[in-house]
RNA sequence: GGGCCCAUAGCUCAACCGGUUAGAGCACCUGACUUAUAAUCGGGAGGUUUCGGGUUCGAUCCCCGAUGGGCCCA
């Protein structure tokens, strides 16, 4: 019997797991970078240039969903590549502590004890809270791989931060840009506070009463319109359309459109109703009149000047043109409460109405109220309570056009905290005005919102200079840009002033005596000054010092710090976050005010993008960033957003839709089938029968197979049980410029992917057996492998490239498409000379050499993105001259320029053009073969016997048996394959080949000659030991290495 | 209702300026190998580029409109 070989052949021998273990190993490796400064050190390395990176503090409440995980995953992978790039890059994380949510849990708990706590001690907790949080996302930060200073995070609460706050409004303060006003904004009556436009939410199905209300036109109006009314009609009222009737008692005004075709329709007892042409047909029927009679059509600037009685105040309310009258819905006319809309203030800021709001903090009414409404007992009311009673006091009075009661379902604001319904009410607050000059010296009288839009754009033309060097810069993706300037442009003056405790105060103080407000710039400079030696917290301290001792009011006077008091309010969290550049980079040597890079979700352009916009331009004069690239959101399979309520709610809709159709006679699994479940195994539907057989509710069968149906899968659980590493796996799988898909589906797709890579860096490492490989420059390069890596400095470039550009998608996607093309080309054809030459034969040391070269540069490369595994590869890498103990230590490989490079690449082509030819031929014979093989399995006799029949009628098991000839090539094309034959054969696969010009088709027969007992080839070389003299002589190797002959 | 964006194979993504027959991978079907073996290699099938118009010699790409979806606002 003929001596087993196998044991004499090198084959694949590595320590390195197929099975990553992630979930396991990762912790591991977490503690190692820990414990051996592993960020500190990347930093000490001499590099070329820095990178100035700076993270956006998310708020210190609950838990990272995966919005949070995946910008982690990509600032990692910014810090990370940025570094291997040579450009040292630091990641300071921070949070955002201050704000509404923290305070309103604290409150919650201390109404829930039925305590009474001092502002003092309410910051207390708020900042205790806001501790907790910070440490809980800590570890879920740090988990994820996020390399950075997590034990000196900056805080939004350090004392240090909110110094540097205080010092940012001072320079708005010394632009002169920020004044108090009444102003009506969004108001939580439930908060007590105002809400910035980034807390505002809104309720899709909110129900709010629907009325049309009259106001009849005095004489001299209606005399106007004498010649437009229909027949029949003595007089005219005008008609407006609103879903809040609670606002009535503050009307001032009536707004029409201009440019607008208005109409006198004929009510019921010949009373004339004033609408939009537009809109008469949809009027009259709610109004319940049978057919719209009109007069002749008038252009709305026909009405201004004219007025209408209010309902039950004695004033009239005059009717003025405005812009933002719609003919969509309602009537075209548009009842106007200076203290109660946006556009209603701009009314009547136009025409001096005051901005009248006679709603109390708490959504009462207050003593404001005018007589009318008085008299219907309003003052004190709740307003939501007081619009039925409005409505039916209107219609006693003959006022409404409809019966009263009519809702409508709208989308409705309401308070991102305790979803509450939103007011807009007219208050006093601090804003920094948009369009005042800016007076500072250096900034040139220009507006801060010519500034900003100036900022916007100047970045935009950076960033179209900047794409031709290859680099990503401005607004990443580029309609960023049209995205923050449409914000910009249409942005009222910022509100910065919230009454609330837990934040930055604003430092401005009362005199007691006269009412006067004082913030100046000499008062911010002694404040910021207090609060960095002791915190905003001072503020609430009776510490008579937070004020510096005299204080200077408008008249130039000064006056002792005793007469005054302080303000209560605080800042809005958007200002002190948009000063986070100020607070955190500017102060640091190392760092600066002007930061290379913002990234966060495509939300932040209206959030932090734009208040640091504001504050940067306010401050510095321009922008505090150089780029801002922004990511999409994380959806569902439909593209729906993917979070927690949002899947059940899904779930539930499932379970009824099956619940639905079986109850409706359908069988389970055609029900299935028509909802095109992708659940529906024939087992699981077994299953799911037998269940229901057992008498368990349709109903909780139905919600089992939609919750396994559509699987909520929380990004811890994927962390806890696959690993983080398969999380930013997938965070690089998809697209993050725009929505990014979410499933089980996906997720198993982007594991595959990482396998894959995985599998061809085990490869190559178990070629290397664990021991040191010879140096490129040791070796004489075979062709292949030259051409190897030729391929893999192609890779280098593109994937350099595409980290400069954040294109860390096409980073992965170059890898593992290196490792699938080297795994079915390259290592493929290297596995007769690894496995069967002589363990010192120059082939197998040329491909050894290369292989090292290979898996170090793609484990250098893929760090950023896959750094545990990249780390494992790394400890799994046998030692070479100058192999630092990370990977992450590693700069960006190179590769030595090879010669021949574009001739290689050339013959490479034209070899898969011959590799897809024979292949195509050889399919044929192979699969019949193998037809043949289970036929005689089936049948239990020895496969073969009846021969498959290819060419010259010899069988071909595999394609390593096959001698191809192939043609017709033209001597030309022939001449730009720069192999040989034999190398070609072996690059294939194949027992031989023969490129031959003359020949007119592709033709195989079977090589001839028995194979190589060890390796199997048929070469016609083998000895009568059964052996080809190749592996005669590893052979001989082998036996005196092991010192033993056989 | 407004601003910005997205739509290519069952899934995730490609396709330089508008230019040959729209490409990969996964999944699927199928064969080989047992010397990468919870691995690897070969082959196959799969597309009216969401829909409807337009510009052009020529459109996945440019323009207009519709539909569906996202973010932000009202």
């Amino acid at each position: 019997m003929a001596r087993d070989y196998k044991e004499t052949c090198l084959l694949p021998k590595t320590a390195f797991a197929m099975k990553g273990d992630l979930f396991k190993r990762e912790p591991q490796w977490l503690a190692r970078w820990e414990s051996t400064g592993l960020y500190e050190r990347i930093l000490a390395r001499p590099t070329g240039g820095r990178f100035v990176f700076h993270d956006g503090p998310p708020y210190a409440n609950g838990h990272m969903h995966h919005g949070h995980v995946l910008n982690n995953a990509l600032k990692d992978f910014v810090t990370r590549s940025r570094n291997l790039l040579g450009e040292r890059t630091r990641f300071i994380p921070g949070w955002d502590c201050h704000g509404l949510p923290i305070e309103l849990n604290v409150d919650r708990e201390a109404k829930r004890k039925k305590e009474n706590v001092s502002p003092a001690e309410m910051r207390a907790r708020c900042r205790d809270e806001a501790t907790k949080w910070v440490d809980v996302q800590r570890t879920e930060r740090k988990r994820l791989g996020v390399l950075g200073t997590w034990e000196t995070p900056y805080l939004t609460m350090n004392k240090g931060f909110e110094a540097q706050v205080i010092r940012a409004l001072r320079a708005f303060v010394a632009n002169e840009i920020v004044y108090r006003g009444k102003k009506p904004v969004q108001w939580c009556w439930h908060c007590r506070t105002a809400l910035a436009e980034a807390e505002v939410e809104y309720a899709e199905q909110h129900v709010s009463p629907s009325i049309y209300l009259k106001f009849p036109l005095d004489a001299v109006s209606a005399a106007a319109l004498r010649d437009k009314l229909p027949p029949g009609v003595d007089r005219v009222a005008a008609v407006i359309w609103t879903t809040t009737p609670w606002t009535i008692p503050a009307n001032l005004a009536i707004a029409v459109h201009p440019a607008l075709d208005y109409v006198v329709l004929r009510g019921a007892d010949g009373e004339g109703l004033l609408v939009a042409a537009a809109l008469a047909a949809s009027v009259a029927k709610a109004a319940g009149l049978d057919e719209a009679v009109v007069g002749p059509s008038f252009k709305g600037e026909g009405l201004v000047g004219l007025q209408g009685r209010h309902p039950f105040e004695s004033r009239w309310s005059p009717i003025y043109g405005a812009d933002h009258v719609e003919s969509g819905a309602g009537t075209g006319l548009v009842h106007t409460a200076p203290g109660h809309g946006r556009d209603d203030y701009k009314l009547g800021l136009a025409h001096g109405l005051e901005p009248y709001a006679p709603v109390g903090d708490d959504g009462r009414y207050t003593g404001e109220l005018g007589d009318g409404a008085k008299a219907l007992g309003l003052e004190g009311q709740f307003i939501f309570d007081a619009n039925p009673i409005l409505e039916q006091h209107l219609a006693s009075l003959g006022a409404l056009l409809q019966k009263p009661g009519q809702k409508i379902t709208h989308k409705y604001p309401i308070c991102w905290r305790c979803k509450n319904p939103l007011i807009t009410r007219a208050t006093t607050q601090w804003f920094i005005a948009m369009d005042e000059p800016m007076k500072a010296p250096g900034f040139f009288n220009v507006t801060l919102r010519e500034r900003a839009l100036s900022e916007i754009d100047r970045l935009a033309a950076d960033g179209a200079r900047a794409e031709t060097e290859g680099v990503a810069r401005g607004w990443v993706p580029s309609w960023g840009r049209e995205r923050i300037r449409g914000m910009i442009e249409s942005r009222p003056d910022w509100c910065i002033s919230r009454q609330r405790i837990w934040g930055v105060p604003i430092p401005a103080v009362q005199h007691k005596a006269t009412g006067e407000v004082v913030l100046t710039t000499e008062l911010l400079d002694h404040v910021a000054k207090v609060f960095a030696e002791r915190g905003a917290d001072a503020w609430y301290s009776d510490d008579p010092t937070v004020l510096p001792e005299l204080i200077r009011c408008a008249d130039g006077t000064l006056r002792p710090r005793e007469e005054f008091a302080r303000d209560p309010s605080i800042i809005d969290v958007w200002f002190e976050s948009g000063s986070s550049f100020y607070a955190v980079c500017e102060p640091e040597p190392d760092l600066g005010a002007k930061v290379d890079l913002y990234l966060e979700g495509s939300d932040q352009h209206r959030g932090w993008f734009h208040s640091s916009l504001l504050v940067g331009c306010a401050v510095l004069g321009e922008a505090p960033y150089r780029a801002v690239l922004t990511h999409g959101f994380v959806c569902d399979e439909h593209g729906r957003p993917y979070s927690k309520s949002e899947i059940r709610r899904r779930q539930e809709e499932r379970r009824n839709e099956i619940v639905a159709r079986v109850t409706g006679g359908e069988a389970l699994e055609s029900a299935l089938a028509a909802m095109r479940s992708s659940w529906a195994t024939p087992e699981k539907v077994a299953d799911a029968k037998k269940r229901l057989g057992k008498k368990t509710a349709l109903d909780d069968v139905a919600l089992a197979i939609a919750q396994d149906d559509i699987e909520y899968i929380p990004p811890e659980k994927i962390i806890a049980e696959q690993g983080a590493e398969l999380f930013r796996a997938w965070a690089v799988f998809v697209d993050y410029e725009n929505d990014m898909p979410y499933s089980r589906a996906v997720l198993n797709q982007a594991i595959d992917a990482y396998r894959r890579v995985r599998n061809t860096m085990r490869f190559m490492l178990g070629a290397l057996r664990d021991e040191p490989a010879p140096l490129l420059a040791e070796v004489t390069l075979e062709p292949l492998d030259r051409w190897a890596l030729v391929r893999l400095g192609e890779v280098l470039a593109t994937c350099e490239a595409a980290y400069r550009q954040y294109r860390f998608r096409t980073v992965f996607a170059t890898v593992l498409d290196l490792c699938q093309e080297l795994s079915a080309l390259y290592l493929d054809a290297s596995k007769d000379r690894l496995y069967n030459d002589a363990a010192d034969a120059p082939r197998r040391r040329s491909a050894i050499a290369t292989m090292q070269h290979l898996v170090r540069s793609i484990a250098t490369v893929v760090a950023p993105i896959l750094p545990f595994s990249a780390e494992d590869v790394w400890d799994h890498l046998p030692a070479f001259a100058g192999k630092g103990d990370s990977v992450h230590l590693e700069f960006w490989p190179t590769v030595p320029a090879i010669d021949d490079g574009a001739a290689l690449l050339t013959s490479m082509q034209q070899i898969g053009l011959v590799r897809d030819a024979v292949f195509a031929q050889l399919e044929p014979v192979v699969q019949a073969w193998g037809v043949e093989k289970q036929a005689a399995k089936k049948a239990g006799r020895e496969p073969g016997a009846g021969e498959i029949a290819f060419a010259d009628s010899a069988r071909i098991d595999h394609a390593r048996d096959a001698a191809v000839t192939i043609g017709p090539f033209a001597e030309a094309e022939r001449a730009t394959i720069t192999l040989t034959d034999a190398q070609v054969a072996e690059l294939l696969g194949l027992g031989a080949l023969h490129l031959a010009p003359a020949v007119t088709n592709v033709g195989a027969r079977r090589a001839s000659g028995p194979p190589c007992d060890r390796c199997w080839r048929r070469r016609g070389d083998v000895g009568a030991d059964g052996l080809c003299p190749r592996c005669r002589h590893a052979v001989d190797v082998f036996d005196r290495a092991a010192g033993a002959p056989a």
